[in-house]
DNA sequence: TTAAAAAAAGACCGTACGGTCTTTAATATT
DNA sequence: AATATTAAAGACCGTACGGTCTTTTTTTAA
């Protein structure tokens, strides 16, 4: 048994070091060396992720889970409630991935506009549908759930207001370095922008033809170009 | 009894004018004074083309369109062979409101300029909601179909086809015209205008808010005009 | 090695689903 | 007015759904 694995099992002593504290926030943060249990836990929810963007939430069968994952319900029910929560982490675990490229693409930037422009081309150089198989969860889930969930709701329009909010900061980023015209609108370009990737992606998806999805950011690259 | 219910309930008689025949099947495109069984069928798509565009086809239980229509199982599956069919046709039916909707605007312009941003003024003077609950049909079925449902995505595509080649003749229009640049791809500007318009529905149905449509709205026609 | 606790299995439950079929009501034809 | 036809009702059916609960297996602690 290794350290990480012996460290973490330990659950009973109550008073554990602030540093181990950290260690093992880190660990779980990662989804490394976690206790079985919530190994289980996260393979169910990266098993459903996969399901519920493919199909959607009401057209994905608990049942198909459990085959898809490899257990029954049993173990399923063990640490989710139900459906919904499953869904919930899910969805989040999808969100997650998608950030975290996305973030990295512009941290490799330096500039304000190669920053913005590391957004289009995140989906010029990733294949989504390796990346987050079934396309854009935000867009999928937001379709699903706008006229008869509000709670997802809420939570989409939270996914969808954070990728706002990195865009808006790099354009006033730019926008008080002088690379960018002080009367753009920064709200209005940063919705401008996260609209036609979502629609492109979904065009590209019915047609099953990546190129749509292309020439539509190399577009979208111009237009930012022309108005920033 | 009117003229016209009086012809088209005479169905034993085999041998009908071909003006009868055009006559009979105008007025059944048109959805007007059918006889009682198919004035059913109708009212069964219209209430039914609401629901599956606010819930999904797969969220959408038959017995809810029995309740919202205020008929009961006999009636339904006197006409419609299952829900599948039903969905079809309640599609179309989302789907022809909004070809007409959007011809009707187009064709009021003389210029293709004009017919070219006559597309997103129409988003910008309708209320979508209003005039087809649930948002774009196009989109919102896309994404429930894209990868579960071929045969409707075939439907979806061809959707999406149709309003990109009604795009294109503008176009093309606009080219020939000396109108419009020739370099210009039209087939790419085509499928960046619809993914554009898709993409801010979807956001404005998400946010509750259409001023996000609108100012999304604006920005594509300052794109069209810097591009053509 | 044994006792405990945790994890997983799967039988089981009520319900709601899509769809069928027989019966009744409405409408049209003679 | 009587008959034939069409429209609609709704009881009924099998199934698949989400979720519960008891039992068994596996893992951990002593």
């Amino acid at each position: 048994m290794s350290l990480n694995e012996t460290m973490i099992s330990k659950k009973k002593d109550a008073a554990v070091s602030f540093d181990l504290f950290c260690y093992l926030w880190t660990c779980r943060t990662m989804i490394m060396y976690t206790e079985k249990g919530e190994r289980t836990r996260q393979h169910f929810i990266e098993v459903s992720a996969d399901l519920f963007n493919k199909k959607g939430y009401a057209g994905t069968a608990v049942s198909e889970i459990l085959e898809a994952a490899g257990y029954s319900k049993g173990a399923l029910y063990r640490t989710f409630t139900d459906k919904d929560e499953l869904s919930l982490e899910a969805f989040k675990y999808n969100l997650g991935k998608l950030q975290r490229g996305l973030v990295k693409n512009i941290q490799s930037e330096k500039s304000a506009i190669n920053k913005l422009l590391a957004i289009p081309n995140f989906y010029l150089s990733v294949s989504l549908e390796r990346f987050v198989p079934g396309g854009c969860p935000i867009l999928n889930t937001a379709i699903e759930v706008d006229d008869t969930n509000p709670k997802m709701n809420d939570v989409v329009k939270k996914a969808f207001s954070n990728w706002k909010n990195l865009i808006l900061e790099i354009i006033v980023e730019g926008q008080s370095n002088k690379e960018f015209n002080q009367e753009l609108n920064a709200t209005e370009m940063a919705f401008y922008i996260i609209a036609t990737i979502e629609g492109s992606i979904a065009l590209a998806k019915s047609f099953k033809d990546k190129s749509v999805l292309n020439s539509n950011m190399e577009q979208l690259k111009k237009h930012i170009r022309t108005n920033t």
